[in-house]
DNA sequence: ACAAAAATGATAATTATTTTTATTTTTATA
DNA sequence: TATAAAAATAAAAATAATTATCATTTTTGT
């Protein structure tokens, strides 16, 4: 059955093996380490098919670009208010239960949570400014 | 001291008259019914000069636009799977307190906290599509 | 009143994402 | 295995949202 196609296969072995939240175009970009003519639109094709069986979940960052997730439910981000980085974090203890408990209670099918802050790298590069916008 | 331009003004204005979480141009739009000729790329500039201040905020719904918020940090936001709108919520008991004190504690700058699920108007519609990228 | 600084409108440019279309690959079935 | 139908793809064009540019206007401080 759900044997997908190599191309579609690939983007989300990326997906896995990528510590990380990338963007479509990160994505693309490592795809093309190993298929090399695989295209952009294959891979946001790709990412849409996997969010839409809930495989994959988008985070939104500071920048303005989606990011994209595997193991979503897990955990919560957090999003660093500098370069717009995105690491996971595990529930505050007690958290992830109570939210879960209240979702199903309200009937509502997930939620997310995000902390913003100063990434420990933008945190040793101080320069006074916690502010994407900032020129 | 802080006595903001005609336009400026007029933008917070009608982002605190406006019970929603507008995007860009629906700002915009509003604001042009006082102010016809004003421009959308001033509405996006008075955006970002108020999100630098704190004063304004974004979330982000189901579809591809920024949205727009006034009073962040005092509630959470439901956003429809299907349509995309984002509803304000007051924290379930408790939890503002207890997220407060975590974020101080981590030294986190804020959190945002979002539920997502079918709003009421397109519960009643039901046609069994929970998923904005369907067909 | 006047010079300097900031804000603006109009438009161009950029960027991310989606659509389109002709072609290729995969799947199912005979 | 051969073959027709369905699905997926690459490449490029189109779309949509946001940002940058620049000449002009408005505001501010003195």
């Amino acid at each position: 059955m759900a044997n997908f196609s190599s191309r579609r296969q690939a983007v989300l072995e990326v997906m896995q093996k990528m510590r990380c939240h990338p963007s479509a175009d990160m994505v693309y970009e490592e795809c093309r380490k190993t298929i090399p003519n695989i295209s952009l639109a294959t891979v946001y094709r790709n990412l849409a098919f996997y969010e839409k069986q809930g495989l994959v979940g988008r985070v939104v960052g500071c920048d303005n670009k989606e990011r994209y997730d595997v193991e979503m439910d897990t955990h919560c981000h957090i999003i660093c208010t500098k370069c717009g980085e995105v690491m996971d974090m595990d529930y505050p203890q007690k958290l992830k239960q109570y939210l879960d408990d209240y979702c199903k209670q309200e009937g509502f099918s997930k939620f997310g949570l995000s902390f913003y802050g100063l990434c420990d790298n933008c945190k040793s590069n101080q320069n006074g400014n916690d502010n994407l916008k900032e020129l």
